[in-house]
RNA sequence: GGCGCCGUACCCAAGUGGUAAGGGAGUGGUCUGCAAAACCAUUAUGCACCGGUUCGAGUCCGGUCGGCGCCUCCA
């Protein structure tokens, strides 16, 4: 069974076919490190976070490669504001990154390579296309004090490389009546782009043949994907607005200095929108994750993101991630359950298995293997998550005895406890791959509980007061006051559950 | 203007030409002192609209309407 993926240069699924297998190199592009991240970065980190989970599921010996870049102009202007050395105003975001990426379960990459390290890789790839001719070397623009510009620019002529255009389907003439690009009299075509970039005053820079300057933005990504992963990459991937002009110019470069195909698989994310509008800081519309995840439990934002296939467009509303979050109450409720009831419950019996006891008609019942077909299909995860949903429901109707609803017979709790314990096997792959449940379930509801009661500003205190005083009147039969603080409760947003021995309570 | 994507129930969302997954909300039920949770049942002769291909189309082709994206920094 073949792993399809969604390959935007031939715009249909291919079997992935790695040029070494089972190693296979994936690089995806990583943030420029100047700000928080929203949750559109969320969702392509997450993402390519599943890519990278299943392929190991898989057996593949994954190399997953994702840069940080930490030299720009963005990067300059945010350190000029906050008089801070752009190297400083970097290492914030990119320690900020690293908080928001553990909390959403996006595991780090396995080389993590920064531009600023980079910059001899970058000089060596630069000199190499000027010696091939797709380089070429222009006087900087005027500095605006009048001091003499302290290097030259370096351009990548788009001409001299034939296929420039594939991959975002799009051809040089048409481009030029799109009237959008800057005319730049230095540069040969209004659709070359900086390779190297001379410094102005003030700026970051470095030694280079063509004077003090720096990196120009796509370079970094071929010198270092290179670098880690060889002239052609299994997977390369990143957002669908990297698609022009990043990742065209990217293959420009790669291709035009080693004459390779430069990445096999070109995958990219859809965005999340706001309003049905794209989510970006240009627009102004987004939420960052450290927001988000003030008010939500991150799990819920992950499993919010895998709500929707990674192409297509996510829109963002508070009641969609609200919902994320019942569901992931839902499944460590259950585990929880899970736990309890083998705790108490020795499993016995044999010849019952899962697949035979839910089976579908004459189908055996195998969750895994559609777990597989889901994921094999381009990373379906709506469709991993349907089946995670069937496969609780039906721990769930085991665990409350009911099983004759669905399978016609009663079992004896000893071989309920064993299929449970098959489910747990079952579920486990889901658990890894997918990143959700993965807590201890104890732990993560106590967290949800004293999290929604901030978000309601319940104090938990209060409500074991009124839950003693409701026990007492209970235990008298005065259920008119035992209802009446049940109410009262409820209009706080308190959910009281009477369980056999104890009760419990949670917050919506 | 060029290129491309999308339009599935009240809402979210899968869907590989062959009887429309899953979740939320709603309704009925089991359980419960009553509830809640959980479970069971139920909710699209229908997939924006109009044509066409086919034994058969949400799925393929053409057109119409509506929404969005890229073409400039962007995950």
């Amino acid at each position: 069974m073949a792993l399809r993926i969604y390959n935007t240069l031939t715009r249909n699924k291919r079997d992935l076919e790695p040029l070494a297998p089972p190693r296979v190199g994936m690089y995806v592009c990583g943030v420029t490190v100047y700000d928080y991240c929203h949750i559109g970065h969320a969702r392509a980190y997450v993402a390519f976070d599943i890519v990278a989970r299943y392929l190991r599921y898989r057996g593949l010996d994954l190399t997953y490669v994702r840069n940080f870049t930490d030299i720009d102009d963005k990067i300059i202007n945010r350190a000029r504001e906050r008089g801070q050395e752009p190297a400083v105003v970097a290492q914030q975001f990119i320690d900020e990154f690293y908080r928001d990426m553990e909390a959403l379960n996006v595991a780090p990459a396995d080389i993590e390579p920064r531009v600023t390290e980079h910059i001899p890789d970058i000089i060596a790839l630069v000199e190499r296309l000027i010696a091939k001719e797709h380089g070429y070397v222009v006087d900087a623009a005027p500095v605006p004090d009048g001091s003499a510009p302290a290097g030259r620019d370096v351009y990548f002529s788009v001409r001299s490389f034939e296929p420039y255009g594939r991959l975002s389907g799009r051809d040089i003439e048409e481009m030029q009546s799109g009237a959008r690009v800057d005319v730049d009299e230095r540069k040969r075509d209004p659709l070359d782009f900086a390779l190297w970039k001379a410094a102005k005053p003030g700026e970051p820079w470095w030694d280079s043949p063509w004077g003090r300057g720096r990196p120009g933005w796509h370079i970094e990504c071929s010198v270092m994907s290179m670098k880690y992963l060889g002239h052609t990459l299994d997977i390369h991937g990143g957002g669908k607005d990297l698609v022009f002009p990043h990742h065209e110019n990217e293959i420009a470069q790669s291709e035009a200095a080693t004459g390779q195909p430069f990445a096999r698989l070109w995958m990219h994310n859809g965005f999340v929108n706001v309003n049905d509008e794209k989510m970006s800081k240009s627009l102004g519309n987004f939420f960052t994750i450290r927001d988000v995840t003030a008010r939500f439990d991150p799990e819920a934002v992950r499993y919010f993101l895998l709500t929707t296939h990674y192409r297509s467009p996510l829109n963002f509303t508070d009641g969609q991630v609200e919902e994320a979050e019942n569901r992931v109450a839902y499944i460590y409720e259950t585990l929880a359950r899970v736990e309890s009831f083998l705790a108490q419950t020795a499993p016995a019996g044999d010849g019952e298995e899962f697949e035979k006891v839910f089976a579908r008609g004459d189908e055996p019942y195998r969750p895994r293997h559609e777990f597989e077909q889901a994921l094999d299909d381009d990373f379906n995860t709506p469709r991993a998550l349907g089946l995670l949903s069937e496969l609780l429901r039906l721990a769930n109707l085991l665990l409350d005895g009911k099983e004759q609803e669905q399978i016609g017979r009663k079992l004896k709790p000893p071989l309920r406890a064993r299929l449970l314990a098959e489910w747990q096997n079952l579920f486990a792959p889901m658990q890894t791959v997918l990143g959700l449940g993965a807590r201890p379930p104890a732990e993560f509801l106590d967290q949800l509980r004293l999290r929604r009661c901030c978000r309601r500003e319940i104090d938990p205190a209060w409500v074991e007061q009124r839950l003693a005083e409701r026990a007492a009147a209970k235990h008298a039969k005065d259920y008119t006051l035992a209802d009446q603080i049940r109410a009262e409760l409820a209009a706080a947003g308190v959910e009281v559950r009477d369980a056999r021995e104890k009760t419990i309570w949670r917050v919506c």
